[in-house]
DNA sequence: GTACTGAAAACTGTCAACAGTTTGGGGTAG
DNA sequence: CTACCCCAAACTGTTGACAGTTTTCAGTAC
């Protein structure tokens, strides 16, 4: 079940050996948290959206603790708040699972991602500053340039173009909420998400979109948008069958 | 600051003593937690929400471990998850304060709201089973008849109802994205919720839902659940306003 | 009287040991 | 060979003590 090597080596492997408490070196930003449970959960978030906590796979309590360099106090306290953002299961007694999702969940996520992405791009439509809508134009020219000089269409699946959109809407629960959508639906799609072929589809689409937001067209953009992750969806789909044709 | 009586006081008021963590005299639902850490989650959360713990009050540790008569570890776990779920704000070193909600954030809130709960009903309006609506139909008939004998119009903002309703769009992220959002609202609101003169009010707009649903008309079912929201969230902002007139 | 200083008190963060539950496996009866 | 039982190992749940940070407040200088 689980895959290459132990827990132990495929912790260490992802980090710099030990969890830093009080980064001196970086006063910035990646030092803020400064907390072993707070640092716990960064990890360990990160160690399940990249694959290197298997789906289904069980967190085993003194193993990760010594993985990472604590007691198992803070790492409790990480994997309770996992638990309540929906990528782990915990079962007393029992142990945590990193959660793994169905097709039909899948599904489901995308449905609830549309109604609130559309929400919030009908709500970015009608007031967002131009300003704000612009940068997101130079964004995706960015994204573009820096696709044609390396040839390896590096645009897995744009987490930032959307996250940007949403923001636009200014509404902070809105954006709580669809950041824990996406989450678990970049849980779900595993590593079925490096799909280079719809790179480029997923960039005209994104222009597409933009386009209708500084048209102020908040239906039009909220179609686009609905058809981009429609497709998207049913590539996360095409794949998932693909990989367990069960 | 910390209203009537310590913490420990409100504390013990709140529960039967202590936690019993191996409930054997009920061995259905209520013992199904059976975990110090998981016990005190939900207690907690429902201090917070019935306004045992006032918004922006500070939870000392070592007083409510003591008050719950359990240890800190369990606590600070179910603290973690409170905090995940937005019902408290954790400061590293500094301690945890329960939320506090603006004007604004609550008008932020309302509107997710309303879009996840009118797509919830344009779902159920398409695909749930005639026999689930029904069901719907006849919760309002007891909620009435009851509402008729108790002058006392006990329908503080109708939880069941719009738990049911979104439970009919048959989509579990759905209902967990409102269930959250809603816990929120809850918080938000505090003790305006208790506006005895809307009780009637909202039961027939309820029923003007229903009849939508009943029709299967999905857009008139979601007007409908936007305008009872809409007037739910002025209820609230106006009771907001008149207790703090800043 | 006001503004700084610094040590004590209070509190949060962490740890290591203990307790109770679940799991795995050898042994035995059928 | 299969099914059951029971005990030991492994693991999760909980605790009390220790460590480091923040806050408080008396004392002092101005």
């Amino acid at each position: 079940m689980g895959p290459r090597g132990t827990m132990s080596e495929r912790v260490a492997a992802t980090r710099g050996e030990e969890i830093p408490v009080s980064e001196q070196s970086r006063p910035a930003k990646l030092g803020r948290v400064a907390t072993y449970a707070g640092r716990s959960l960064e990890v360990l978030r990160g160690m399940i959206l990249d694959g290197t906590l298997s789906p289904a796979e069980r967190l085993n309590e003194v193993h990760l603790s010594q993985a990472l360099g604590i007691s198992r106090g803070p790492l409790r306290e990480a994997i309770q708040r996992l638990a309540s953002e929906g990528l782990v299961e915990a079962v007393p007694h029992r142990g945590v699972y990193v959660r793994s999702f169905s097709a039909r969940e899948l599904s489901d996520l995308y449905e609830l991602r549309i109604a609130l992405e559309t929400h919030a791009v009908r709500l970015a439509a009608r007031y967002a500053p131009q300003q704000r809508i612009d940068e997101l134009g130079s964004m995706l020219d960015e994204t573009e340039s820096s696709m044609g000089t390396h040839a390896t269409g590096a645009y897995p699946e744009d987490p930032d173009f959307h996250a940007r959109l949403v923001r636009l809407a200014a509404n902070p629960p809105l954006v709580e909420a669809l950041t824990d959508v996406g989450r678990k639906i970049r849980l779900a799609r595993a590593r079925s998400a490096h799909q280079p072929r719809r790179a480029r589809t997923a960039l005209d689409e994104h222009r597409e979109i933009l386009a209708a937001l500084v048209a102020r067209d908040g239906e039009g953009a909220a179609a686009k948008l609905e058809a981009h992750l429609t497709s998207s969806l049913n590539n996360a789909l095409a794949v998932l069958r693909a990989a367990e044709p069960d």
